[in-house]
RNA sequence: GCGGAAUUGGUGAAGUGGUUAACACGGCAGAUUGUGGCUCUGUUAUGCAAGGGUUCGACUCCCUUAUUUCGCCCCA
């Protein structure tokens, strides 16, 4: 038996249900935000996330699908959406034009260990604003992504962090690397490694997490310039002016290069399933790119996290039945049945119809599972008079209705 | 990439080195050949993740692989 890959899973049903309401709610919300839809290829050249999302994270030197095609070009699938806008807005010259807002829905692909909420293929949704660098726009983003979840009706908290800009950042890590130097025997290997590579990781850190070094490391909010503090006390007041709860967690950093400035996650209550969804400000990525310099702050969900959080919390959606079954009595009638289905699907109605020729009883337990409105009864009667016999399969009464005005019933009814 | 735990029909699951692998749900058929959801009866085939090994005999023990899951790493 062909398996699937690993971290990868098939979508059907209800579970097809709910992922297509979730990405639907999504669409909605970003475009009452007046964000457009975008599309971009599912695989890049390589070098796209190499120089876009950075070399020295995980996700792109150890975790991406590479191959090269037929032309031996190099050839990525998609770890993350955020470059590959950045690299259209650069080509198709959208920065003549700003603001810009996008948001985008689609398979991801991370080549790592599954576990519950982590795939290879992994769904994301999420939006990009380009061209603005004023704490409004990181609000809009942040109230935007809010949003979305409370319509979904996922309770989660906003907990936010500001990285400053790169100068800031270089005097915070030597800061950080002064600070855990001295005592870096006391923590864990992973912790030993990142000293110097990225020494703002340590406080990720979940086996030190009670080192008093935790305590008194410095914040980098003591870091920032005069600028970079009074833009996040803005963002700050925006947010509450915007009624959104919100933390300042000094520990939070981002694992993609490319973010500055302000940084979010948006998390469950529980933590269970950590973050689903997470973003903040990458003004410096369309100029790593080639391109001119373009301010941008945006966030991506993950669809999957969402789904299982839906799912555990008991949250349903609305499960759209059919509207109408028609049950032919013998073979006789199923042309006539079969061509009222068709008139009455071409106006619109969910109409199902029996596809095995199975017997009356067999008919009436499929009905049972398609749990229609209605049921319209054609045999040979009906057929000769043209009278149908249409059943309320609530109440089970039945009542006939000359064919000729079934669609003024329907369209009362239904 | 590292470490642990799992995998029995369409689904949820009991189970033992030895003839026909429980039970429940679901599916199908009938009781009831133009009326179902309750009840009753029957039925659901080659099915114990895949491959190899040990054994007179393996779903059970051993090895390998695959997948799932938990933790690390990292992230949505």
């Amino acid at each position: 038996m062909i398996q699937r890959p690993k971290g990868t899973y098939d979508v059907y049903g209800s579970l097809a249900k709910k992922q297509d309401y979730v990405k639907r709610m999504f669409g909605a919300v970003c475009e009452s935000y007046n964000f457009g839809y975008i599309e971009t290829p599912i695989f890049e050249r390589s070098e796209l996330f190499h120089r876009g999302v950075g070399e020295t994270t995980d996700i792109v030197t150890k975790e991406t699908y590479d191959f090269q095609d037929k032309g031996g070009r190099d050839i990525t699938l998609r770890p993350e959406g955020t470059a590959s806008v950045a690299r259209c807005v650069i080509e198709d010259k959208l920065y003549t034009e700003l603001p810009r807002k996008f948001y985008y829905i689609g398979q991801m692909f991370r080549y790592e260990r599954p576990q519950k909420g982590r795939y290879r293929e992994l769904r994301q949704m999420g939006v990009e604003l380009y061209g603005s660098s004023e704490p409004i726009a990181d609000a809009e983003v942040i109230s935007l992504g809010k949003n979305f979840l409370d319509e979904l009706g996922i309770e989660t908290k906003v907990i936010i962090n500001y990285l400053g800009g790169v100068e800031t950042r270089k005097k915070y890590r030597e800061a950080l690397i002064k600070h855990f130097e001295a005592n870096i025997d006391e923590f864990c290997e992973d912790c030993k490694e990142r000293l110097y590579k990225n020494p703002l990781r340590i406080l990720d850190c979940k086996v030190d997490n009670n080192n008093s070094l935790m305590e008194s490391a410095p914040s980098i909010l003591d870091y920032l310039s005069e600028e970079e503090s009074e833009n996040f006390v803005k963002i700050q007041e925006y947010l509450r002016y915007l009624n959104i709860d919100f933390e300042v967690d000094t520990r939070l950093v981002r694992g993609l290069d490319y973010y500055n400035n302000i940084v979010f996650e948006f998390k469950t209550l529980d933590d269970e399933f950590g973050s689903v969804g997470a973003g903040g400000r990458y003004d410096g990525l369309t100029a790593s790119l080639d391109g001119p310099s373009v301010p941008s702050v945006g966030f991506a969900f993950g669809l999957d996290r969402l789904v299982d959080v839906m799912n555990r919390d008991n949250i349903e959606v609305e499960n759209s039945n059919i509207d109408l079954y028609i049950m032919n009595v013998t073979e006789n009638e199923l042309m006539y049945s079969y061509n009222l289905a068709q008139d009455l699907r071409m106006c619109g109605f969910k109409v199902d119809i029996d596809l095995l020729n199975k017997s009356m009883k067999a008919k009436f337990k499929e009905v049972d599972r398609l749990n229609p409105k209605y049921i319209i009864i054609i045999g040979e009667e009906e057929v000769k008079t043209g009278v149908l016999t249409v059943k309320d399969n609530l109440t089970k009464e039945e009542q006939k209705i000359e064919s000729t005005e079934l669609l003024d019933f329907l369209n009362v009814n239904l």
